[in-house]
DNA sequence: ATATTTTTTAAACACTTGTTTAATAAGTCT
DNA sequence: AGACTTATTAAACAAGTGTTTAAAAAATAT
């Protein structure tokens, strides 16, 4: 725990863990003030409302969430290769970070196009070209033909996924939390080469 | 519409659409009693709490949708048939009720263990002997050896994940409600050849 | 028809919600 | 130092929440 923070930055620290784990709608602005020890009006006083603030945070998070792909597509491997990294990173931030999918997914959902252009990230996206680079492997033959919605799903369908059925399955086999941690580490595998081998036919 | 409903009818059939767009926290009683056409008060006489009406709607709908695939276990076709039939029939239930993937992770994440020994459905599922089928094909060298909770989730992820990411999808890529739709059925197609390829290698 | 139970209604209850007010404290500047 | 801005507090506000009450209406039984 930081303790050495602004007001400011207690309350945004407080609200981000708060929205993420709980939604907008599953949490209070009197639960944020008192997690991050101060009070309701202090919340108003630095961010409005709660609206707000729930916008400025839902920004900060998807934007650092596409960081880490970027990252990986600007990188200088091979597809086949970028593919494998993406998954593995995957996989680690999401296991740092578990709730965001859910987040992502339920509250995203609500917004309209307008929100998402806002965030500027698919220009960014566009600027790794990334796009460009399947056109030419598909082109190749050395990547299945496939359109990008479908391989946007299949990525986040097998990464995310079992991130957010965690309290599910975990209810459902009786598990510890330690436990399907460890066997995500397993599906991990299974995911990788599952997607590998359907993706790259000719590896 | 069915008009010709009981009261105690018109209120789960109202509650039951509300919920499963909407979640428990996303709704109020007054919002199900004026969409069934009733009052706050007769809620409560028929279910004596919003929480007992919820849980005996997710009840119902869990029961309902674990149906559909005990269907298919208990049929007569071989293994990898059954496989393609489930994904088949997933992607038509799922088409039918859109929000219920979203709506069983949501808020069968919040339940605990006993709320699924209640439901009584992993001995119904035993009784199919589906377990008993996989072991003997994976013995057989006729399907991947994949323990039943990574199966589960990847069943689960590339079935259900591309309909609960659908309204970011569609904000994403300005996607109308009918295109994304349509391009379901060709992912459909896409998740079948894969997880029939990685499960059954030697088809 | 009368009595009794079941169903329906409108109003109220106690409590929580997001937000605002007005007063006080702390900090900054000349 | 005092004047002025910024930060913090406790209290209040109006609106919405789940739930309950008590009385009326409808249905059922005697």
């Amino acid at each position: 725990m930081k303790r050495d923070l602004t007001t400011e930055g207690k309350i945004k620290e407080a609200a981000t863990r708060i929205f993420i784990t709980k939604g907008f709608n599953g949490c209070t602005t009197r639960e944020i003030a008192n997690e991050s020890g101060t009070n309701v009006a202090l919340v108003n006083y630095y961010f409005k409302s709660k609206g707000q603030l729930f916008d400025q945070i839902i920004s900060s998070v998807v934007k650092e969430f596409t960081l880490s792909l970027i990252d990986v597509f600007k990188s200088n491997m091979s597809l086949i290769n970028k593919m494998r990294i993406l998954i593995e990173k995957e996989f680690e931030f999401l296991s740092k970070y578990p709730e965001i999918p859910n987040f992502i997914i339920n509250e995203l959902g609500k917004k309209d196009k307008s929100f998402f252009d806002c965030l500027d990230i698919a220009t960014e996206i566009q600027n790794t070209k990334i796009f460009e680079e399947v056109a030419t492997a598909q082109a190749n033959g050395e990547m299945r033909r496939i359109d990008l919605v479908s391989l946007m799903l299949l990525l986040m369908s097998n990464c995310h996924f079992p991130f957010m059925a965690k309290p599910m399955i975990k209810a459902i086999h009786s598990m510890e939390d330690e436990q399907y941690t460890e066997h995500l580490m397993i599906h991990k595998q299974y995911v990788t080469e599952m997607l590998i081998n359907y993706l790259f036919p000719n590896r």
